[in-house]
DNA sequence: AAGAATATATATCAAGATGATATTTTTGAA
DNA sequence: TTCAAAAATATCATCTTGATATATATTCTT
């Protein structure tokens, strides 16, 4: 079946902000849209290949000075329309496979203490998650505030990041309710 | 590299409640768990194989009747040991690929109308979800009243429909939210 | 001073996962 | 009577993941 490789997409939409090489690409990702959106070598250096048999983005290779050289990639005009097009579409469902959710579900089958320690995990992995959002945020602006080739992306970015703080919160609330229910279950007569 | 296949895992899940075929695994799945996880028949039928071929279940044909037999697969007491295993272990992060935030993070290249509409639909969609989880809510209820297999599921069950309900409640505030954001940017004057 | 870890760079590839597609028969709706 | 949906069995091309490999410089720790 001729589904779309949608990593060419984030490439595009990165070499629509500026020229750049895979490995900034990687790590750009890593600090904007990880997030919400998994993207690795495995698929980028692939990626760029195609992009520039397909004419959408150009490669220059810029000498190292003893380090690697680097291999930087443009943007073409018809790579602008082809990210357009993309962009005007509906958007796909994502698709969903969360594990921690998997144990919840079939718990019945688990050491209530065990699935406790998960939520406990859980809820400080989302306040650790949150606690950088903070600092994501305090970098977007400062970003901005020297007038960095990101500003005007500013406001979308940060939508994108009030998305992943609303939904760490609620996985936070989520888990405390659970681990509550599930102390309840041992403990019934316990007061709460 | 040696990732594990995790479809074992859902499925010797559904085993251990009771014995079905590739068929009932997927049905039961897309009322159960696709809110949070995604699984279909490419996966399902080559690992049904794969879990009898390690002893972790085992197959029976029924007659079908006119219809084509069902082939129904039971889990075994090592398959058991093995979800207890899996169980056990800490869970993996999943891996989140949300086209509409990609879509937001770039939308300094969209027309805002365009992403209205599509936060719109956004926003319409989590309200039928919820919809749909009052309705699951209440099947689920109704079930274990008339005692079925899955009674000792229904805590579980629960827990894991109450983080979909408070995931799409948040998106769809986060949707609202960004709508306004983006009809100020566009109507700076107008009245809020 | 030496060693380890990290950064800067280029990647690959085996295996997991997706989802469109194929086939057959019965049942139910138009 | 015809068509769509359900009940069943699957497959497979392509997308995606993430561990792994290689090379050199820089930074940090011992």
């Amino acid at each position: 079946m001729a589904k779309e490789n949608r990593t060419k997409f984030v490439i595009l939409g990165f070499l629509d902000a500026m020229p750049m090489s895979g490995y900034d690409i990687k790590k750009i990702s890593a600090r904007s849209i990880a997030h919400f959106w998994n993207e690795d070598y495995g698929h980028i250096y692939p990626t760029l290949r195609s992009l520039v048999a397909e004419g959408f983005a150009v490669k220059t290779v810029e000498a190292g000075d003893g380090k690697p050289d680097r291999h930087v990639y443009a943007i073409t005009e018809s790579g602008r329309k082809e990210l357009a097009r993309w962009l005007a579409m509906d958007p796909g469902r994502p698709n969903l496979r969360i594990e921690l959710l998997l144990k919840v579900f079939l718990g019945a089958r688990m050491d209530p203490k065990r699935l406790i320690e998960m939520l406990e995990e859980e809820e400080r992995q989302c306040l650790a998650t949150l606690a950088e959002y903070d600092e994501t945020e305090a970098h977007l602006k400062s970003e901005v505030a020297r007038g960095s080739e990101w500003a005007r992306y500013e406001k979308f970015q940060l939508m994108s990041l009030r998305y992943g703080q609303r939904y760490s919160r609620s996985v936070a609330e989520w888990c405390r309710e659970s681990i509550q229910e599930l102390r309840a279950a041992e403990n019934p007569d316990a007061k709460r």
